[in-house]
DNA sequence: ATAATATATGAAGCGATATTCATATAACGA
DNA sequence: TCGTTATATGAATATCGCTTCATATATTAT
């Protein structure tokens, strides 16, 4: 058995589980949710259809997983952002242009996210939502942490309450995410680093922190 | 006939269609669009089946009605209050507070928007996104027009295009909307108009403006 | 080599329900 | 009143693709 701490069988396994979910993904992106088969998944991922249901139980699973695929990679890279030993700024900094970077890694699956349905049952619903509520809401608490921290160390200047900063630094680049999401060209993401800083924190930071990080006044360069 | 300007049998068409998308919006929210079949939708509206095809050609089409019907709602009132006469200033601070009643007073609709399929057939869901992105996009340009008024007039620093400082008020707003959508209690709406003009304004705000307009720093209440 | 076990296959079944359309009913006009 | 048109009805249909499971194939153990 080589160094890899899973036996071969498993590892395969693990292979094919994820040849289903990229077939999967990328049939769904092109053609939606409804309009694709399990035949058809079946046969870009060159398996039997029964097969497919020796990985997931339902359509319905497979999606789910590929969402909450997702929702871990959000997660994952976002905390270690958010955890990693650096300063509040930065932090802040660093944590848009991750969610950039994850967005455009996984356009396909957001796409499809926003796009389809959510789930067909209520109950697969219910419980995927709360998953995914759950898994940003983690994000949320450490975004907010750093606001408090950023708070404490006077940083920042006292204008709400540190969870209603990260709902709103959260939001606002969502806002913008979302522009590029409809219009790749005309509002590329990465370049709006400057403007949501701006806005957030252009004169929230006090003043001798702003020099010190290089935040500029427009009417200054 | 009477003063109205449209003759008894077409009003009573429009009544009975609302009535329709009444009993399937009712249902809908209830039970999900997948959980809901025509012939429920027929007796909760106490027509035959063969008369919701007289105003709807699919179940589909009965969720498009739905959605656009709430776009239009959003549309007229978020425009009037943008196109009013009144302060910049003023005019940002009912758009929140617009926003919050639309969403308070159509709750089911929202909830099955953001819960639900968005479309089967791709050129339905294509269709229906175009119009709605459109929708919002007009609200958009309005908004920009309050922000550019502002910066010309000195009112706002500039820190931002007036587009973008747009988008950003816009999905602040939204974002914590989400908030309440997910938790009514914990995150009252209305609450948060300060928390949202003091991000975006306690210091964009040049300081003499600021103080006309009663926006305070909350270290100095 | 052979049996035992695990895994893969895909044709067929099956339930669900959106939609149709021939018929019935009502509204209207002469 | 009666004929004509417009509208409403709902049983029957037609479709559709998810899921099952008996069989085949591959892998492992003896």
């Amino acid at each position: 058995m080589p160094s890899n701490a899973l036996p071969r069988k498993e590892r395969e396994q693990i292979r094919h589980r994820n040849e289903i979910l990229d077939a999967a993904l990328k049939l769904f992106s092109e053609k939606g949710f409804h309009n694709v088969s399990m035949q058809e998944i079946a046969k870009e991922a060159e398996f039997a259809i029964g097969t497919l249901y020796k990985f997931f139980d339902t359509k319905e699973d497979l999606y789910k997983s590929l969402v909450l695929r997702l929702a871990e990679t959000f997660h994952e890279r976002l905390s270690s952002v958010l955890d990693a030993r650096d300063s509040e700024l930065n932090k802040l900094r660093k944590f848009i242009v991750a969610k950039g970077e994850i967005f455009s890694e996984n356009l396909p699956t957001i796409r499809l996210y926003f796009a389809e349905a959510r789930g067909a049952s209520s109950d697969t619903k219910t419980d995927l939502n709360a998953r995914l509520w759950k898994s940003r809401d983690e994000v949320l608490q450490k975004l907010t942490r750093v606001f408090r921290n950023g708070l404490r160390k006077g940083i920042f200047n006292d204008i709400a309450d540190p969870y209603s900063l990260a709902v709103a630094f959260d939001s606002l680049s969502n806002g913008f995410l979302f522009l590029w999401l409809k219009n790749p060209d005309k509002h590329p993401y990465p370049d709006k680093l400057d403007v949501i800083m701006n806005i957030f924190f252009n004169q929230l930071v006090a003043k001798k922190e702003a020099a010190l990080d290089g935040i500029k006044d427009k009417k200054n360069e």
